[in-house]
DNA sequence: ACACTTATTTAGAATCATTATAAAGTAGTT
DNA sequence: AACTACTTTATAATGATTCTAAATAAGTGT
């Protein structure tokens, strides 16, 4: 299997909720955001056995904590996670409350040129809000 | 009183509590983020008389839709809000969770290429995170 | 000033995403 | 197998936010 690697790599063991958490999230075209909520329903209509909503978020957290996923940071009443964990912007539908990628190249280079002591930069987001 | 007629021409009663809520958001040499909770304190402190939470929430969210708070985009358990209202970005310090202004010029014009149909731009906010 | 209507405030309850708990189960190791 | 550390799970707890419905205050017309 592909992700016993990945997890034990991570230190993660590979135990068959992880795995079948990977197949949901890692098994795609493309990537994808999403909600825990979201994901819960997304594994349950994709594998016969229960995953606890509680291994869910703990998995959740154990892979951003990894790197493997992403928080985008946005204003909604659940936590929105993404799949593409590469530096990257987003298109926020206030309507249809959808999230959208943006390609590096449809926004440009950012350049950030005021300092704080003592501070470097992780990551630079931009979040574009749409309305009608 | 100067914020009567901003309430009133907004099509806000102009009540007592408001008016104190205005002073503590709005009577500051400088913008600044809060939260909730934040604010409940600053009011414990600045005034007498007792604003309940209930009515902090249904102002804070009058005030918003009216365009004179705005929420900042970010994880946070709590939704932070700004007094600075005009387009601007953020520093966010993952260690302080601290959110600090960046002026325009500290980032320089953002042109978004990409166009979604039907759908116009109402914001541009760029994050960016801080760590040590 | 008074009566009337509508907006606002309020305490408290409800909601609901998320986190904590602690017991049972599993993976890795010798 | 025995041992240990990690993981899963059901369930409870937490806590920010929203809802409810009754009391109060503001605006309007007389
Ligand atoms: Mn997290
Ligand atoms: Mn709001
Ligand atoms: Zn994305
Ligand atoms: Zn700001």
């Amino acid at each position: 299997m592909k992700y016993i690697d990945k997890l034990r790599n991570s230190g993660l063991r590979p135990t068959k909720q992880r795995l079948q958490i990977c197949e949901v999230l890692f098994d795609t075209e493309k990537t994808f955001h999403f909600t825990i909520n979201e994901l819960d329903q997304k594994i349950k209509d994709k594998i016969d056995n229960k995953i606890s909503l509680a291994t869910i978020y703990n998995t959740v957290h154990a892979f951003e904590k990894k790197g493997y996923l992403k928080q985008i940071p946005i204003n909604s009443n659940q936590t929105y996670f993404d799949t593409n964990v590469t530096d990257h912007h987003h298109f926020y539908d206030l309507k249809t409350e959808e999230l959208i990628d943006l390609e590096n190249s449809d926004v440009g280079p950012i350049n950030i040129k005021r300092k704080i002591n003592g501070k470097k930069i992780k990551s630079v987001e931009v979040l574009v809000k749409l309305e009608d």
